[in-house]
DNA sequence: TCTAACCTTAGATATATTCTAAATGCATGA
DNA sequence: TCATGCATTTAGAATATATCTAAGGTTAGA
């Protein structure tokens, strides 16, 4: 407990008790739950919280740098008409989605992956498109 | 028109006025568009077309192989603790992700980068995770 | 042409997220 | 310690994305 209020304030992030309550359970988690997940598991102990302050705590522990957003499954999803095997380059600025063709990066598997059939993979890169 | 016709049929999608006007779009744009993006450009030239329609067809077509779904980007988004540099491994029967350490795969720039200022990546695999 | 299977529609519902405005809480200086 | 000002929290509404429902319409093949 006094640990996450230190990493907190390590961070810049004045502290609450709902801070705390949130960063207890997304601190240590391997769950990758998505923010309403987050909401119901932290009202079993802090049954007044509101959603809006679970929304607000982990965009604010995003840009901390304490946890990271993936946008990886779920939901939103953008359709794609080239089906050919490809990665995806995302300009940060723009939201401009590129595609990148499949020789324009090699990946080797090196190691701890035994565990895992893997049936499909890409790149997915962010940064800024240069002007040409 | 004709073209995307026999693409529909050769997929095995029967064939209707707002499956043509939507392929019309789809299959030929670079733009990423999301489902309701779709919707909003279709009815431009097909007014009384449904969102259920639409969201129904995009749906059908990445069933068929015409196009894909990516969920790279927007709303939906996960939280994971770890912010140092590693890789996700997506179970397709369970929804699990997993971290896959930094060190499992290696990724190489081959060509066709030079327009692009990478500030990060990460390889999204996809698969099934082999019992123990 | 007939018909069974399939498709489309409007609107409701579900899910994920953000916004709003009012109330409350926190940290600092006197 | 206490007042002050700014940040945080709250409930609920709003927005964005996606799916479901049930009634009616269309398609392809016999």
């Amino acid at each position: 407990m006094m640990n996450q209020i230190k990493r907190l304030r390590d961070h810049g992030v004045l502290v609450t008790p709902q801070r705390i309550a949130i960063a207890e359970y997304i601190l240590k988690t391997k769950a990758h739950p998505h923010a309403d997940a987050v909401w119901v598991h932290v009202r079993r102990r802090h049954p007044t919280i509101s959603r809006a302050t679970v929304y607000n705590t982990l965009n604010l522990f995003v840009e901390k740098g304490l946890v990271k957003a993936q946008p990886i499954t779920g939901g939103a999803v953008i359709f794609d008409p080239n089906v050919r095997r490809h990665h995806h380059f995302i300009d940060e600025k723009s939201g401009i989605i590129y595609d990148l063709p499949w020789e324009a990066v090699k990946v080797t598997a090196e190691r701890g992956l035994s565990g895992f059939e893997v049936r499909e993979y890409q790149v997915v890169l962010r940064g800024r498109r240069r002007r040409r």
